[in-house]
DNA sequence: GGTCACTGAGTGACGGTTCAGTCCAGTGTA
DNA sequence: TACACTGGACTGAACCGTCACTCAGTGACC
């Protein structure tokens, strides 16, 4: 009997993959996560994930990329909504700091970019994308900047909006990945107590803090 | 006449493998790192490794440790050589940059952060563990700073000495993950520049760079 | 003789990958 | 409308290498 109807409704599989691995990989770790895993999580045969990605490797590279592209552009429309400079930096380092707001808690997407570190070690493609990735999210911190430099809110005059974003960015790294680690004294308020501070004093503008 | 030696010349093997296994984790990755490979290094059969540890994992968690360990102590040996202050401070400047010196890569001890730091986010023990480790290292930044200010080298009159160190300290991490993965913009010598530039500005002393 | 370091041959589980075959939607044909 | 055929999505079981871990035994030393 069983005549199994096609259960899924014919979405796009490969994408419904690659979202499960994802959420698998936040769950488990990527050491840990296995082909049987993902295609548990979408009701699927161990068989089909091969029959889309051909191997386990092509699957976690996509997915770590994906969730982490995801993130991304969750911020990146959260800040166009924001008119003043001042605002979209506030915002923006609300979002750096892991389990800070509740509603986004981020702790997932940082311990992704740690799972994407530890494999760009050794997987060139991996390093090559990391590279994208990272890029990307200090981009879009000197483009605030830069933003309030030309609308006049942020002083013109220290130092290029770009070195200021990497040293920005690599601060922001390392404080959140002392957060994720559930440190004892660098709590997700210290840190962002911490990255208003830092900003304000790179940048020149007086929060409202 | 001595009594003849065992076939291995009795040193302690637990030490031995655990130098052995920090050495497998750093070339091939935690993930990749087999029991034959430590035993293989250190010219033993698997069994004994397990007859030490017990399991696989104690013995990983024992390596990361230790070996973090060690290059903690070896810069804590070298920054007490230096009668300065501000030499301390580019000293340890130095020895924090991956792939500056050639004598010290440090390449391996970084990528062994970013495999704690995986570890913890899973393995309480590990996060722990983590935990102390860095906050000794947070610790020398904001001795060496505490010393400047002892002895009138140092402004006194800048912000406390542990928010400062632990600032500097997180903007290092993540200045020396890029470095570590060979990002193509952030170089060590760049890394440096900019932890050289930024050291002066929060301690407020003058480099003779 | 007893203890201890150590070996090496298992063993059992696990997990990625393969593959032969099933099911079904769509298409062409009469 | 009925039927045959095709190609692609999908399954389930089997395959097979890999590894952590076990254990019975061995030889050296007290």
């Amino acid at each position: 009997m069983s005549t199994r109807a096609r259960a899924k409704p014919q979405r796009d599989r490969h994408q419904e993959i690659v979202e499960a691995a994802a959420q698998v990989i936040t769950d488990r770790g990527l050491a840990e996560t296995r082909i049987q895993d993902i295609a548990d999580r979408c009701g699927v045969s161990p068989g089909l994930i091969l029959y889309y990605f051909g191997s386990k490797d092509r699957l976690l590279v996509e997915a770590l990329t994906y969730a982490n592209d995801q993130s991304y552009l969750r911020m990146s429309r959260e800040l166009r909504k924001m008119p003043a400079a001042s605002e979209r930096m506030d915002r923006l380092i609300q979002l750096s700091v892991p389990g800070l707001l509740p509603e986004y808690s981020l702790l997932d997407e940082w311990a992704l970019w740690l799972e994407i570190w530890v494999r760009a070690l050794r997987d060139p493609q991996m390093a090559k994308e990391r590279e994208n990735l990272d890029r990307r999210w200090v981009q879009s911190i000197s483009e605030v900047i830069r933003y309030g430099r030309q609308t006049g809110e942020f002083p013109s005059d220290a130092a290029d909006a770009d070195d200021i974003a990497m040293e920005f960015g690599a601060m922001v790294d390392g404080l959140a990945i002392q957060v994720l680690l559930n440190d004892t004294v660098m709590t997700p308020a210290r840190m962002h107590d911490i990255c208003l501070d830092v900003a304000r004093r790179l940048i020149g503008y007086d929060g409202t803090r």
